[in-house]
DNA sequence: CGATTTTTATAATGACGAGTACAAAAAACT
DNA sequence: AGTTTTTTGTACTCGTCATTATAAAAATCG
């Protein structure tokens, strides 16, 4: 069951599904940026009238902290899958890279992170937003390498992280999935080296 | 001779000095991005009205050029310096990496890379004007790589781009020259491993 | 049906963006 | 001194931004 309906509310229905008005905004912040999707953007994108998508979301923060969340929980990369605890540590962070450069070069429109794109935002307050998923990203990253290699956790998570950046940037530069991957190998031959003594 | 003046042009002379102006204006737009400066950001910064600003530069986007112009011949990373022929190219590579690393952090309020972050602003234009200084880059860096590594130069060129671009990224999100360095020779020992088969 | 609740559509608000019209000011030239 | 040239200061244009005031529409509840 989808939860259909169970009773309808009170007022005047809405007519438009707010889930799916969040989808159509995600594609549109991962295809132009948070700076570049205007409300009217959104909203001539949904069909609604301002005072609609007011209503329903609050604000264009609130609308994006709203999307921020529905990709943490389904669209971004399963962290917790592919560092698993066991996982030796350079096979977890070259399979992270490689996931990586295949999802952002997956869809040509809506290529690289949202989040990672999020952190470079002009807007303040979107910034911090995304900056909290990125961060809350990186200690796990940090957490599975410190489990076995104490030593190297803050070096390789700064090799990581550094490395996702440049990937989404590029990838919104135009590169394809094949040179991002090429790129991730090498840059997980490093971490290889790097742990190999 | 710096040509202080060699009898007065015609008209009522400025009350301001464009070269300085550029300079400020390239502070500015160093600390906060092409998007983020206003031109009146930029009026207000020297002191001066916005006709004396179009006036002296045309358009926002007409000093922007002309702070990559001034930017490209004194201010960038010098890589006919570093990527001399005669030099091995794992070593050309590495200094290269380390020197961005360097300089992305060497001022806290102006992080990153001018050229490397143009690229990604939402002004069409702008972002064109500053892409051409990093393709002219990525050329020059991949021709480097071709002339005794042919094979490796695309996948190469890539690689160290990508880098870059996290490079800045990663300085504009407050990592220092240190945590930027580290990144940097991880990145170089990769770039040794593959050259040596 | 009439009262209540919620969403809708129309149209505006005020802030700020890049760029400009106009006339006065300040210099050189004749 | 008067003309010409260029820059200056004031004040404006016009577009876009996020957001909202107001009232009509569409539903449920009594």
């Amino acid at each position: 069951m989808t939860s259909t309906k169970n009773s309808r509310p009170r007022g005047r229905p809405r007519r438009f599904d707010p889930d799916e008005a969040v989808a159509t905004a995600k594609h549109l912040f991962q295809a132009h940026g948070y700076d570049a999707v205007s409300v009217t953007d959104v909203t001539e994108a949904l069909g609604i009238n301002p005072p609609s998508f007011y209503s329903a979301f609050g604000s264009k923060l609130g609308l994006y902290t709203r999307i921020l969340d529905l990709y943490a929980d389904t669209g971004a990369i399963p962290f917790e899958d592919i560092l698993r605890p066991e996982r030796p540590v350079p096979e977890g962070l070259a399979a992270l890279l490689e996931e990586a450069a295949r999802r952002y070069a997956a869809d040509p429109a809506t290529a690289g992170c949202l989040v990672v794109e999020g952190t470079r935002c002009n807007d303040a307050q979107a910034r911090e937003a995304a900056r909290a998923y990125n961060v809350a990203a990186e200690d796990m990253i940090k957490a599975y390498i410190a489990a076995r290699h104490p030593e190297e956790a803050d070096r390789l998570t700064d090799f990581v992280a550094t490395t996702m950046f440049g990937l989404s940037a590029k990838a919104r530069s135009g590169h394809g999935a094949d040179q991002l991957l090429a790129t991730a190998r090498l840059a997980a031959a490093a971490i290889r080296q790097a742990l190999a003594d």
